[in-house]
DNA sequence: AGGCTAGGGACACCCGGTGCCAGCGGCAAT
DNA sequence: ATTGCCGCTGGCACCGGGTGTCCCTAGCCT
């Protein structure tokens, strides 16, 4: 047999290198657990060595996370193309809701995925640092929106509490699994937009 | 001179080792940053072995952190004790202000503390673990107060986005220094509670 | 053929974290 | 006072994640 070359079929075509190396950690972490697995098992499941792991994926949990970069940039195009047509909280809803618009082939992946970071309370650490990037980009809008400085309170807030919905959605998502993604992105914003009405059913005094 | 005992005023009263470990973490971390300094370091500024400090501290990050397990239970416990006398969110904001009133005397430390846990990449991402528990409790007293369950939607979403909103009030405290913890605390929670009604000041259409 | 470059493996090293064992001091019972 | 238990500590060896360095190989260009 020998090393057969692009024939596109029978080895990896040289850039499905990264997507063996996810499928290879993803199937693992899930069956044994984040901390259960070393990298050398997951090098040796790819087909490759420990040393060339790290090549592809700075972090043993980056594997985990598809190009999440592209995502952020995306949610922040979205953003920016938005412009100001709709209310603030509706915008960034509305994002969300686009960017995370999986084809049903994808969800699968995406419930793995989301199962793990939500989980594994290593990939849950680590998670807080990729929020911090789309943090900053909804703050930017935010400060665009109202005239203030990015670092201001309100963006801020508005930042990290409609990130806190976005992840209490996905959260709801896998536990319900009749909630679609959509539906529960909505009402978390709903929620949020209206102060949590919800909360109000039944006001004893005030 | 040799070993002093019992004086009280030489050398550490025996539980004075885990305020001098912490004392020594702080001050490493803050002047040469978080990745910077290693556990020998550490151990040695505080006079003893890397072996002993992993008896005090689990964790590199949990030196950081004071005993911040009772402050969760106290917040647990402000929660509880409020019961149904004041509206969900009054409640949890007055809770999370209570449990967060520092004697001045104790802000620089605190100070110190958070500028840590906001700067340092690898102390955010393990703040991610605190601030479950945190999210759990108040998760529990929504579900105790609406008759649902902790897990659902609701509860959890109360849960995150007020932690978010604690969160960023403790970002503006120490970006801004005249915004004081109290102040910035309810600002927050004020903005949660309207549906961020500041972001309307001038709605374009609809 | 010679030379360039990119991707990958082998190895050594650092550091955070853990398990294990040994020492040492206090303390109680005898 | 001797014995034995116990809690705290240090020393050591080990595992695993992450990094830097060197070398090898495959290709490709001229």
């Amino acid at each position: 047999m020998g090393p057969v070359t692009e024939t596109g079929l029978d080895e990896s075509p040289r850039e499905g290198t990264r997507a063996r190396i996810e499928r290879a950690a993803l199937d693992l972490f899930t069956r044994r657990g984040f901390e259960g697995v070393t990298i050398d098992e997951v090098a040796e499941v790819a087909g490759i060595s420990r040393r060339t792991y790290f090549r592809y994926f700075a972090t043993k949990a980056d594997a985990v996370w598809g190009d999440f970069a592209a995502h952020v940039a995306r949610l922040a195009w979205l953003l920016r193309d938005t412009g100001d047509r709709q209310p603030v909280l509706a915008a960034i809803c509305a994002a969300y809701v686009e960017v995370n618009d999986y084809s049903s082939a994808d969800l699968p992946l995406l419930r793995q995925r989301m199962q793990l970071i939500l989980t594994e309370p290593a990939l849950l650490a680590h998670s807080q640092v990729r929020y911090a990037d789309v943090d900053r980009v909804v703050a930017e809008y935010v400060a665009m929106r109202t005239g203030t400085e990015p670092g201001e309170l309100l963006p801020r807030l508005v930042a990290t509490s409609t990130r806190a919905a976005a992840t209490t959605a996905f959260e709801a998502w896998l536990t319900y699994p009749e909630f679609s993604l959509d539906k529960a992105l909505r009402t978390a914003f709903d929620e949020l937009a209206t102060g949590f009405r919800s909360l109000d059913v039944q006001a004893p005094s005030a």
